[in-house]
DNA sequence: GCCAACGTTGGC
DNA sequence: GCCAACGTTGGC
């Protein structure tokens, strides 16, 4: 059987929201220039669902769900001169980075906040609680993904 | 808006 | 390949 792996992607909601995502339905998330985001974004499979986590806003914390429905797609914005993610030293023939469209699935009732991911799950559990980490695409384990979903029934 | 913690860049 | 300088992230 299929296992459907599970992931955190991070947005500031005064630059993209879980609200403008679900008026679009579903977006290319670009602008991820970091490596190991951007390795992480690699791995993802069709199918595989990702919390939206509201960042840089007051409060922090899990908005929604939202599933991976493409995946190895040119980060269009590399090659754009006028977009700030332009990448002078990428090329169309080997594009240094690609990422996923995702699809919105849901809002939750209850966004889940930073200090209950906190309280809840230990920094070895949960990634985006390790003091210092700044990664924007990071793997949930599926245990802590259903406990978090869990919260919400 | 502050600033600590990171990641990246580039001179050497 | 080291590491200082610089830029960015993101909680507060």
């Amino acid at each position: 059987m299929d296992s459907v792996n599970y992931w955190l992607m991070k947005s500031e909601p005064e630059v993209y929201s879980i609200t403008d995502l679900q008026k679009q339905r579903e977006t290319i998330w670009d602008g991820v220039r970091n490596y190991q985001a951007r390795n992480f974004l690699r791995q993802m499979q069709i199918g595989d669902l990702a919390f939206f986590y509201h960042s840089n806003t007051n409060p922090p914390g899990i908005v929604g769900l939202m599933r991976i429905v493409k995946t190895g797609i040119a980060d269009p914005t590399q090659f754009e001169p006028t977009s700030k993610y332009y990448d002078p030293k990428s090329s169309s023939d080997s594009p240094r980075w690609q990422t996923v469209v995702v699809e919105y699935m849901e809002t939750f009732s209850h966004p889940i906040l930073l200090p209950t991911l906190k309280e809840k799950f230990s920094s070895d559990e949960l990634l985006l609680v390790r003091p210092g980490n700044r990664l924007s695409v990071m793997p949930v384990t599926s245990a802590v993904a259903k406990k978090i979903l869990a919260e919400l029934s």
